[in-house]
DNA sequence: CTGAAAGCGCTAACAA
DNA sequence: TTGTTAGCGCTTTCAG
């Protein structure tokens, strides 16, 4: 790859004039102008980005750090963030973590973090340890569905409010026995699983109703196939359900068509309701009863936060949770 | 953020030295060892990677750029190619380009590209004058539904064998009035949509079949929302079918949809096929007939084909075609 | 308006 | 085993 230096032997200017040339600075007389642009169109000469960054001391980079990118919310989420940012004329790149319990900090190490302006990082499978070293210069947002350490932002979703007003839904429309599908019963969970979980458990005690703990059904990983075989055997196990809430739409996915498998009709013999507002839960038959996370404004407001950290100020740190909503179809009556 | 200079500073050895450690190589007594650890951990040093890449003048980095990343097919690509590079060890980054008509290489540069040591480059709205216009010189492996520069590796779907065998299985069942939705009347697209219509009519063809123009459907974005509203007016407008070949499964999904609310049941009405294998297929009810791309050999022929290069090989240019594969499911009888 | 020098943080090559 | 030197390609600073 030819340098400036090449350019600039080859038009008889200094490296510096081409810099200048190169990065539109004023102060250069037209005929050295076009003698400079002409010998980087000739030379094919690109700036050498690693070298910019070097001496800039910044990248001018931000990434977005997600578990897989073929998790439909995270997908959604990753373009959410590129949509709001290329406008702005910022560059985003997206890492995968690989979801890892181990750590995703091997894969995407503190040296790697450090190469960017400002990261989003959504965590999911990470330590708390891990995530508590993390270097708090580094400007930082993360994304994640448990409470992080107070000296980092942090963005939420409405986890458990989503889980109650969906609950409280198919209470409202008639069900009694809602099973929870990707819940957990283990009360210490402070997790996704653990708050929503616990908004099942708030919208029955609120109606004065006690669920049946058989109800919790295990899915761990909120695959689809999972989900699909979990239903299926519990219903084959003769479970008597009427209503599900499903922790997240691609659980609801399973759940839909393991009940469509096990011969039972939706809304009219069991009612579902998802978590997430996949862009293809609208398409389903029916369409999927589901809360919608407000990734527009986990967006926006993680932006916010990241965006004043990188401009150096020091604010007090924030913890913030995101209002939801409930978005009605056919899953329902 | 504190640099190699420093750590040799506090631990009183060279800047080196401290290198050497830092990077295990051998060499360095056990005693010097221990003391420049005890600094680098004391004072929180971290390699700084951009100085690494100027130096070596690699950044152990591959890049894939796809146009969107809440479009599933491209979600899932990219977790397949980041699934075979982790345990390679090799670094992956996504780039979203946005899927701008008016030049994907505004927002993701020439420059920008020369900082990674391969770049999978997915081109949907790309002109072939950008595409050829791309140093040949950069590690690059071009993904894409058109024939793109013969100067570039390129991989691409089986896009005419497959469009062939899902309107040829569809036959086989029995349609006889199989439209395309997602097609083009237009005979010169050598796209991806010219490339599946052409597969739509060469299986009527040798059925002896002639297809009625009237079931080319319009939907140019491949978007739920718009195929299913595109079939449900072609319904409302009288058209007659009983078949359905999705150029997407995207689109499929939106056509279900539209087929739903127009009162026709798939598979006894209309019979429907799409093209891609999303996760999300295998679980609609029913679950979506469907060509599996084999997205699996698409990442390792073109990981081959940019290690190849990576390693500076100095092959053959490769225009590779994958084979496909007729998934049957519920959509079909 | 143009140029020379210095240095961002790192490592290969050589010297001690 | 450890240290010194040079330079990756760029831009800031200061001097013509």
């Amino acid at each position: 790859m030819p340098t400036l230096k090449d350019v600039a032997k080859a038009s008889g200017v200094s490296v510096m004039t081409v810099s200048n040339v190169v990065n539109g600075r004023p102060r250069v007389s037209e005929a050295t102008r076009r003698r400079v642009l002409a010998a980087v169109d000739e030379l094919g000469y690109q700036v050498n980005l690693t070298a910019r960054s070097l001496r800039a001391g910044r990248s001018g980079t931000i990434a977005l750090s997600i578990p897989r990118a073929d998790h439909p919310y995270f997908g959604e989420l990753a373009a959410a963030v590129a949509d709001v940012l290329q406008p702005r004329g910022r560059h985003l790149v997206i890492e995968q973590t690989g979801a890892s319990r181990e750590g995703e900090l091997s894969a995407l190490s503190q040296a790697r973090l450090q190469m960017y302006d400002g990261v989003l990082l959504s965590v999911v499978g990470m330590q708390d340890a891990e995530i508590a070293r993390l270097q708090s210069d580094l400007p930082l947002v993360l994304l994640g569905e448990k409470t992080m350490p107070a000296h980092l932002d942090q963005v939420m979703l409405g986890n458990l409010e989503g889980a109650r007003l969906a609950t409280a839904h198919l209470i409202e429309r008639g069900a009694r026995r809602i099973a929870i599908v990707g819940g957990t019963v283990d009360p210490t969970d402070s997790g996704m699983v653990g708050m929503r979980t616990a908004g099942w458990r708030a919208a029955h005690a609120a109606a004065g109703l006690v669920p049946d703990e058989r109800l919790v059904l295990p899915p761990e990983h909120f695959e689809m196939a999972e989900a699909r075989a979990a239903i299926r055997a519990a219903v084959a196990a003769g479970l008597e359900l009427d209503g599900v809430f499903a922790v997240t739409d691609q659980v609801a996915i399973g759940v839909m068509a393991g009940l469509h498998e096990s011969g039972l009709r939706i809304p009219q013999d069991v009612q579902v309701v998802g978590f997430d507002d996949l862009a293809v839960s609208e398409h389903l038959c029916p369409g999927l009863t589901t809360i919608d996370p407000r990734v527009d404004l986990v967006v926006s407001e993680s932006l916010r936060l990241l965006e004043r950290r990188m401009s150096g100020e020091d604010a007090e740190v924030e913890h913030l949770v995101m209002p939801v909503r409930l978005v009605v179809r056919g899953s329902t009556r």
